[in-house]
RNA sequence: GCCGCGUUGGUCAAGGGGUUAAGACGCCUCCCUUUCACGGAGGAAUCACGGGUUCGAAUCCCGUACGUGGUACCA
């Protein structure tokens, strides 16, 4: 059996939204588990649409994920150029081959000519023009005109493309691993052009050609382009490739969670979540859009939510991690319908591999957070105990901002407002003989913290409940954080000290006025 | 309009003739925790509809509805 070899084929026209980056990561997966080729084809046919930054971009993307192709641009192997549009000298031998042998013909149509003809269909409210058997006879091309005709408006340079020329009442069947056999006559589909008056392939002939001299063995791409198989079936056939064909996998679409559509790159600014696995910056807009990455997921938790959306490996697992991905992956149960995105569980996804990942895993992204929010750490072995420490509270890396950056830089707001209605003067007391225990400890943990603590209160007829609160809020200025025995053993014996001094003031002169 | 694909709780889904129809997210209740989480125990909530086939249908067949995609010199 030949080596398995896919590729993932995007064009460069924007960013890479998460319907892109599953179908990668699904022929990643499977390129892996059958130790094949994973290609990056970059299909740049469309100049018009073509976005200059988005193919740095798209490689940047699937890096982060950890998908790394084994050949593409950026990557030359035995089967290059990667880029369509260097490849475009290729096409036109095969698009001619096929005139040759009475499957496609040249068409000298202009593009106002057919734009004009559907407008005037519309105004009749007929159906759209279908550019095929029933009308081509009526149009400007190589079959309704005579061959010197042809041959003329050929040699004066006539802009002209070529299309396949589709015979009526035939039935194109195939196998789609997902789908099972896929029948369609061809009475449905038109004359699609193959090769565009700029001399660019279009994506008909493009992924055809190129999946043959690529060896491609599996085809994975969107559920959107199963109407227009039937196309190109019928090119691997004329172009007498047939038993080169790759397998067809058309996945399913990821939908917009609510209700009408596929995903679309608006959804997440509309609906409050990212589409894009990295932050896109819309050219002409001047738009940003956050990615995934910047709103605080782990790469491993981004990559394992989008496999779970729309395959699973039949058991009771959710969490996988990308080698996991690799052994258990397999087509058969990958699921034929679309299915919703849902933020909520994207985020469930990320809080468990925050509790999964070790305090020295989440360093580096922590430092980075940290370092762009200009907050200074001084001391990294600090902050790994800190991690250690609220890691199982933070569902997006960012979290950690509010769960920890208290550990490195005093509150600056300290919500007094809480604890100052039941303040009194044994409160006070209190927290100035701790204050003086708390000086004179020399074993300085979180046992021993709560010991002394407990052991004042006790001694003024305390209850220790109502003393936590005022300590949390001296030590982290809210209600929030781990412990506070644990955060005060972490802020070592000056730096709690001289919170408490802090916030005791600070209530002192607030219960007065 | 025409053509294709699909349809199990709100969402992701297991199950493919006999099940009390798993599990997860989210939601609710309780326990743990003198913050909030984590963790633990429960709960509400589902086979789109109508016909067949069958002793028996979520499961097979046919219709309908709904959803979704395509119908470009875009991919």
């Amino acid at each position: 059996m030949n080596k398995v070899r896919v590729r993932f084929a995007p064009s460069p026209t924007g960013g890479l939204h998460v319907g892109g980056v599953r179908t990668a990561l699904y022929n990643y997966l499977f390129a892996k588990k059958n130790n094949g080729d994973f290609v990056l084809r970059i299909e740049d046919t469309d100049q018009s649409r073509y976005v200059p930054v988005a193919e740095q971009y798209i490689i940047d993307c699937l890096a982060w994920c950890g998908i790394e192709p084994d050949e593409g641009p950026h990557k030359e192997g035995l089967y290059g150029p990667y880029r369509q549009s260097e490849r475009k000298v290729l096409y036109r031998k095969y698009a001619e081959e096929l005139v040759k042998n009475g499957h496609a013909y040249y068409a000298f149509d202009t593009p106002e000519e057919i734009e004009a003809l559907r407008e005037k269909l519309r105004a009749e409210g007929k159906n759209n023009l279908q550019y095929g058997h029933a009308v081509r006879l009526n149009m400007r091309n190589s079959l309704s005109l005579s061959p010197e005709e042809t041959e003329a408006l050929i040699k004066i340079g006539f802009p002209h493309v070529i299309r396949i020329k589709i015979n009526p009442d035939e039935f194109v069947s195939f196998k789609d691993v997902i789908r099972g056999d896929v029948n369609m006559d061809t009475n449905g589909v038109d004359d699609k052009v193959l090769l565009k008056a700029d001399g660019m392939p279009t994506y008909h002939l493009a992924v055809v050609v190129d999946d043959y001299l690529m060896k491609i063995t599996h085809a994975f791409r969107g559920e959107e382009w199963l109407p227009s198989a039937p196309v190109h079936v019928l090119l691997w056939k004329y172009l007498g490739w047939q038993k080169q064909m790759p397998k067809w996998v058309h996945l399913p679409l990821i939908l917009k969670p609510d209700g009408n559509g596929k995903l679309s790159k608006r959804d997440g600014e509309r609906l409050g979540f990212p589409v894009f696995a990295l932050e896109w910056k819309d050219a002409n807009s001047g738009v940003v859009m956050k990615g995934f990455k910047e709103l605080g997921f782990l790469p491993e938790a981004f990559i394992n939510m989008l496999a779970l959306l729309g395959w699973n490996d039949g058991t009771e697992k959710e969490i996988f991690s990308k080698d996991e991905l690799i052994e258990r992956f397999s087509l058969e149960r990958i699921h034929s319908s679309g299915a919703k995105f849902d933020f909520e569980k994207a985020k469930w996804f990320n809080h468990e591999w925050i509790k999964k990942s070790s305090p020295s895993h989440l360093f580096p992204y922590i430092k980075d957070l940290f370092e762009q929010k200009e907050i200074t750490i001084k001391d990294y072995h600090q902050l790994e105990n800190v991690i250690s420490l609220v890691k199982d509270r933070c569902t997006l890396l960012t979290d950690f901002i509010e769960q920890a950056q208290f550990f490195f830089v005093k509150p600056q707001q300290i919500d007094i407002a809480s604890i100052l209605s039941k303040w009194n003067d044994q409160k006070n007391l209190f927290f100035t003989e701790l204050i003086r225990t708390y000086q004179l400890t020399d074993v300085w943990n979180a046992t021993e913290l709560e010991n002394a603590f407990k052991e004042i209160a006790s001694i003024n007829q305390l209850k220790t409940g109502e003393l936590m609160l005022p300590l949390r809020i001296m030590l982290v200025g809210g209600k929030y954080g781990p412990g506070v025995f644990d955060i005060a053993a972490i802020l070592e014996k000056p730096e709690t000290v001289n919170r408490i001094e802090h916030g005791l003031s600070l209530l002192n002169t607030e219960s007065k006025t």
